[in-house]
RNA sequence: UGGGAGAUCGUUCAAUGGUAGGACAACGGACUCUGACUCCGUGAAUGGGGGUUCGAAUCCCUCUCUCCCAGCCA
């Protein structure tokens, strides 16, 4: 597994462990936990939960454990389960043997329930969906008590016992805690512990047709499995009163500390696990591994290093602000990333047909490529070079501006590894009057990258010979949204969908070393950007890419600019 | 509206009574067989108003704004 970039600890969470490590609590001891639940795959957000969990357990020298929160069948998969496990594996971490399900913590979460029951801190509840939101009351009105609250312990006890053996329909009763219909915070008003939900759990089958809500189960699951801080996001700070009423009510004798955080939310995509399930649902995207998508596994796809993800979850901090992170700064961690690992390849997205014209016919010349300019380490290639070859179509300009310094008819400029080039004409189609063929010379003392004469070129261009050049096709990806902030710009963000987010290039070339390269394989396409192999085409060998990343690129920003 | 939380360069994270700093973004320059990379430099912030103090981003008061909570979701 390839190690990231050290950590820089320093936030208010661990200034609680370091003080709670100094004071002797939990004996000094640091666990943590990451809990998902099984009803998605997991995107950049939960990567963010991951290394802060994963990130302080190794720090502290304390565990860190993978717990499946999978407290509500609807939704629920082992598809998920498995995208989870795969993706937290993928990004660098690992729980050992410590993979928990909240699941398999149902007879003892029941046996708690029981024991609040017991203790007169619970009653069973008969009130329908409807009434239960009528007596819950409002922002500004206290709730009223549910007729079935004084119910005595006896009847309470009964009247579980027949809700977990089924004999009630959906809806029909709840376990409630018995807490505060006055309450202030909504949430301690009676929490509702457990709904019967004769539904099969993907892992427990129909074993169970009563399950437990978030509330109850968590801080116990937290108890059970020893976890000292329980790391959560800001949304879950007016349950925390609910979290410490249940570990004491339930009496435990280890009582986890709830601390929250701001979720992750990053410029021009949406982190909402409802929103990516309806662009899977409805095909706005080809799948949860969408090379668009926000998820791991899309962004994987994408050609997205595990390092440059780790490094992105540093680099953002930890806070409780409300934030919106720039996209720009998860592309940046990629780049300085792939920077270092990428090979460099040479490859043409539009080809322009270029003959050399005082080159001969049926002469091949292997050029020695490195794959890194500041890596020797890293080897080198040989790459055909012949008499005809295609360049970016983009590198030649009719009548250039001023700054352009690539390729135009009188000029000249540099074959990467290769020659200096003279354009002398050019060839148009007729019909179109498009330039579909360019005539130049070569200087062949100019092998070695330089001339003799010490003149110098403007400019370096990327090639591959039209006879040795490998098809591919390459798929260029945008922003999924047009909007910085889609979510908060309306409730249907799709209005915001970015129509050109994913273009497909056929007919690009590519060196002829890259035939057959593996699937998942990144490169660096010499001044185009950073690309991974998606697939194989398993009858003609031929890769298809995907642009993991754009290079930044001046020229292409002062062209803006002096366009306007 | 009741409760909870938050407000620092364009963005994000620091600074916890003593020179407001880093990163990304922006801009300028140097270098370059990638207009890349790298390097150097510049501009850029304490939401408003009071108060305490020799000194306030930090403490107090007040105002404003933002986010979360009225699922038998998590």
């Amino acid at each position: 597994m390839d190690q990231g970039k050290t950590p820089v600890p320093s936030d208010f969470i661990r200034d609680i462990i370091d003080e709670d490590i100094k004071n002797g609590k939990h004996q000094g001891r640091v666990a943590t936990r990451f809990p998902p639940e099984p009803n998605g795959y997991p995107h950049i957000g939960h990567a963010k939960s991951v290394c802060l969990n994963f990130g302080i357990a190794a720090q502290y020298k304390g565990t860190c454990n993978l717990r499946m929160d999978d407290t509500d069948p609807t939704g629920e998969s082992m598809e998920f389960v498995e995208s989870i496990i795969r993706d937290v594996k993928w990004l660098g971490f690992d729980w050992e043997d410590r993979l928990y399900y909240a699941s398999d913590y149902y007879e003892k979460l029941y046996q708690f329930a029981v024991h609040l029951i017991k203790m007169g801190r619970a009653f069973v509840c008969q009130l329908t969906p409807d009434e239960m939101r009528e007596h819950r009351g409002s922002f500004t009105e206290p709730g009223k008590d549910s007729p079935c609250r004084n119910r005595s312990v006896a009847e309470n006890l009964d009247l579980f016992e027949r809700m977990r053996a089924g004999e009630f329909e959906d809806g029909s009763h709840t376990l409630r805690a018995k807490i505060d219909m006055a309450s202030p915070n909504i949430t301690m008003r009676d929490p509702i512990m457990y709904r019967i939900k004769k539904e099969r759990h993907y892992r427990t089958g129909d074993q169970w047709c009563i399950y437990p809500m978030y509330d109850f189960a968590h801080c116990l699951s937290d108890s059970i499995e020893g976890i000292t801080h329980s790391i959560c996001t800001l949304e879950f700070e007016n349950n925390r009163p609910l979290y410490d009423w249940f570990l004491e009510a339930a009496d435990v004798e280890h009582r986890p500390q709830q601390i929250e955080f701001a979720r992750l939310n990053v410029s021009y995509t949406v982190l909402s696990k409802r929103r990516l399930i309806e662009f899977v649902e409805k095909g706005i995207v080809a799948g949860w591994d969408d090379p668009r998508m926000p998820t791991l596994s899309g962004m994987r796809r994408r050609g997205y290093t595990p390092a440059a993800i780790r490094d992105f979850c540093e680099r953002i901090g930890v806070a409780k602000n409300d934030s919106l992170v720039d996209m720009a700064l998860l592309e940046n961690c990629l780049r300085d990333d792939l920077n270092e690992k990428a090979p460099r390849v040479l490859a043409v997205l539009r080809p322009l047909r270029v003959v050399i014209e005082n080159y001969p016919e049926d002469k091949v010349e292997m050029l020695d490529c490195p794959y890194h300019p500041k890596k020797p380490e890293m080897g080198s290639r040989k790459v055909p070079f012949s008499r005809v070859l295609y360049i970016e179509k983009d590198d030649f300009l009719e009548n250039p501006p001023k700054k352009f310094f690539r390729l135009s008819v009188g000029r000249e400029v540099r074959l990467r590894y290769g020659y200096f080039i003279k354009c002398t004409s050019i060839v148009k189609d007729p019909a179109s009057g498009e330039v579909i063929e360019i005539r130049c010379t070569y200087d062949p003392e100019t092998k070695s990258g330089f001339a003799p004469d010490g003149r110098k070129v403007d400019g370096t261009i990327h090639w591959v010979s039209a006879a040795h050049a490998v098809r591919a096709e390459v798929r260029l990806y945008d922003r999924l949204f047009n909007v910085p902030d889609p979510s908060r710009e309306d409730a249907d963000c799709t209005d915001f969908l970015n129509p050109n987010s994913l273009e497909v290039l056929h007919g690009c070339l590519v060196e002829p070393g890259l035939n057959g390269a593996a699937a998942g394989s990144g490169f660096q396409f010499e001044r185009l950007g950073y690309f991974s192999v998606d697939a194989v085409d398993s009858t003609e060998q031929a890769p298809v890419f995907n642009r993991t990343v754009t290079l930044r690129d001046s020229w292409a920003k002062a062209a803006e600019k002096g366009g306007k």
